[in-house]
DNA sequence: AAGGCATGTTACTTGAGAGTAGGATGAGGC
DNA sequence: GCCTCATCCTACTCTCAAGTAACATGCCTT
């Protein structure tokens, strides 16, 4: 992220070649989500990828090896992003029970955006069995991250005692499906949803006559 | 679903030639559906089908018009088997609460079977807007339905206050997602999962201290 | 100014798989 | 026994989109 003002120096001119390279790399990821995710893998071609860039088919593949390349890192970015915005959370002095609805409101807005999203629309069914693990393994972090953030809670007393293995399929599950009917020109914000969304979580859809009221979920963070 | 046994009459032999008909045709859509929900509907071609069926791809289209309607009808019958399961339960005596506890178990367990699988792993992107727009419609009527439920457990008290809509969504989402995980073979039965799930999606996963203990979430129907 | 490399283009090959034409087989009715 | 219709097969066509070959353009260095 260096200033690309300053092109005086030719190293810095050929990092700059790099970094725009790979600005266009990036652009085609991007470029090539958004399509997956409004028309499915299947039904884009790389040349409607190349259409919405302005480019061609074979410039396409200047900048990645094949389509399934793309799809492979549309969702690698998504799982990364996913699996940083825990490491973000986790661990600063917080109490389970805020780091795990923090998490939460990040995973929210993650499915809502362009990689995020592939993670959940997109299948890996194109994919080939060795980039398949590798995604499994990335899903399973994020996965254990969910489930200590829980057991933590658990164990501190401000989470319900339940199966942590379930309790993190379910939440993932809610909030994941958010990404799958979101519509960033719909009446809801992002935010707004996932707000609920996370509040109904925690607290449930059955009405009990709460004692203990030091636990804001409804927050406008 | 008569009997098929007597089979005296001439009405009765053609009778069983439409069923048996009937009968291989369901046959073609389920072993689509398993295979669809297994490799993903593009990855899946008609000769797979025929494979598993012992037949040849020509046979399938002599029940079918071609492949979209595969996929239409899969994902139909699981939408009509998730509202029909909705009518079974919905207005027979029972409180809201009761209600939508019933619904969601069957929600559960439907989105665990073959077409039921369908309708949440497999997306719509192959078929036409005229398709997709039946489809819509039916999934409206789920939803209303879940809906109308929060909206009267709201009412009769036994719901906390909360927007229906977004409360419908996060429910079905976490329902929904047992499809994609769920493996038959696993460690965890489709029941059990579905029990956990939607007793935290009551209950909540923050502790409260429950004043009243009238509502039996955890009762093993 | 000349050569080389990065970037893109036009025009092609190729394969997979959806869908079809037309014929074989066999059961039931007359 | 013969005709008809349902059922299923072999052998094909045809389209679509992924991927490639080979050439054009222009900046950057020397």
């Amino acid at each position: 992220m260096q200033d690309s003002m300053d092109s005086q120096s030719p190293w810095k001119a050929s990092s700059d070649r790099q970094t725009e390279r790979e600005a266009k790399r990036v652009a085609v990821l991007r470029t090539a989500a958004r399509a997956f995710n409004e028309m499915g893998y299947h039904n884009t071609s790389l040349d409607d990828i190349a259409r919405r860039l302005n480019v061609t088919k074979p410039t396409i593949y200047y900048y990645v090896r094949n389509k399934e390349e793309i799809l492979f890192e549309c969702v690698r970015i998504g799982l990364e992003m996913l699996d940083e915005a825990s490491n973000d959370v986790i661990g600063h002095d917080g109490s389970a029970y805020e780091e795990l609805i923090a998490v939460m409101r990040k995973y929210a807005e993650i499915v809502t955006m362009d990689f995020g999203m592939c993670v959940i629309r997109v299948g890996e069914e194109p994919l080939t069995e060795e980039s398949r693990r590798t995604l499994r393994s990335l899903k399973r972090s994020i996965d254990r991250k969910f489930r200590r953030l829980i057991e933590r809670g658990i164990a501190e007393g401000c989470i319900a005692p339940c199966d942590p293995k379930i309790a993190a399929f379910t939440v993932a599950g809610a909030l994941s499906w958010i990404g799958r009917w979101y519509q960033p020109n719909g009446g809801l914000s992002a935010h707004d949803i996932a707000a609920q969304c996370i509040d109904l979580l925690m607290n449930g859809l059955g009405k009990t006559t709460t004692s203990g009221e030091d636990h804001d979920t409804r927050s406008s963070g």
